[in-house]
DNA sequence: TATTGTTATACTCTATAACTATA
DNA sequence: TATAGTTATAGAGTATAACAATA
């Protein structure tokens, strides 16, 4: 009647938890006509200015044609402006207008308090732990290992299972 | 040139570490014909015959009309029945066939095995408050506070922003 | 009237192939 | 030839409204 047996796995926990998050940092990033994927690719480009489109979509691990749709959504809010790369007609470099950056520096406030809100309860301790076992789930699934080099030999699945 | 400035955030981390278990679990499962949400949805039925679909959809939380489809999937491949209920003739009871738990067991190993991948290199302690803070997060979500009492005032947003 | 399961539908996120214009 | 950005498209997952059968 209940879902403890699937509760011992991590992935099913996730996609809960997830779940909740994605619902409430769209609430949040409404009032500034922003959503996670515009929100993410405005903060990069805030801190990275005249980025190009490939390496965005590289950093956001996402694929270069929903990338499209994002930045059209952030350059018709005039949040930033695509242009023409000057050593290579192919590219445009990504900045954030004087606008994108004032609307970030408030959705970046939004989310933080969503975050806190989300993770209530959490010591700062536990909250880190949860920051790097997530990093940690990333990089396994990029086939990476950890950089001790003692106990994984890259063939086993051993742990706790 | 990064997303340093993303990776404070536990929903940034969370959204690249699911689609990385996503990916790899829908991998693990897809020689037994399963995918996560038939795999949950068998792995509560297995462990509660005669569940009706409108209690599964809570357990699950999802949404009565998603969960059609999914069953739909899992009587076609023979894994469950849906019977009448005797006792209210617009419930179906659902039950896992012998096929289907005989399917479960491999598909439990697989997923933990799965489970084990994606999260090598986290101590069993780290894996512990991994799920503990994901259980907590999903509590936030449905606006609970956790049972301590003392700190949370149902108001506030202070942790560690 | 309310509930169970269903249908239809729409929206978001993701993935791939194929195109254009440059290199 | 290869690369940057784009278009078109398809597939998941999720959400809501409305319906038939039954309570």
């Amino acid at each position: 009647m209940t879902d403890d047996a699937l509760r011992q796995f991590v992935g099913y926990g996730m996609k809960r938890a997830f779940h909740a998050i994605q619902q409430d940092v769209t609430a949040a990033l409404q009032p500034y006509g922003l959503r996670m994927l515009t929100f993410s690719a405005l903060a990069v480009i805030g801190q990275s200015p005249r980025l190009r489109q490939s390496a965005l979509a590289d950093i956001l691990a996402i694929e270069r044609p929903n990338l499209v749709l994002i930045l059209d959504e952030l350059e018709r809010a005039e949040l930033i402006t695509r242009d023409r790369a000057r050593d290579d007609r192919r590219a445009y470099e990504l900045s954030p207008t004087i606008r994108g950056r004032r609307l970030l520096e408030k959705a970046v406030a939004a989310v933080a308090a969503h975050d806190a809100r989300m993770t209530r309860g959490l010591s700062a301790e536990e909250r880190a732990v949860l920051i790097r076992a997530m990093a940690r789930i990333e990089a396994n699934g990029r086939g990476e290992d950890d950089g001790t080099g003692d106990l994984a030999d890259g063939r086993g699945a051993v742990s706790q299972a």
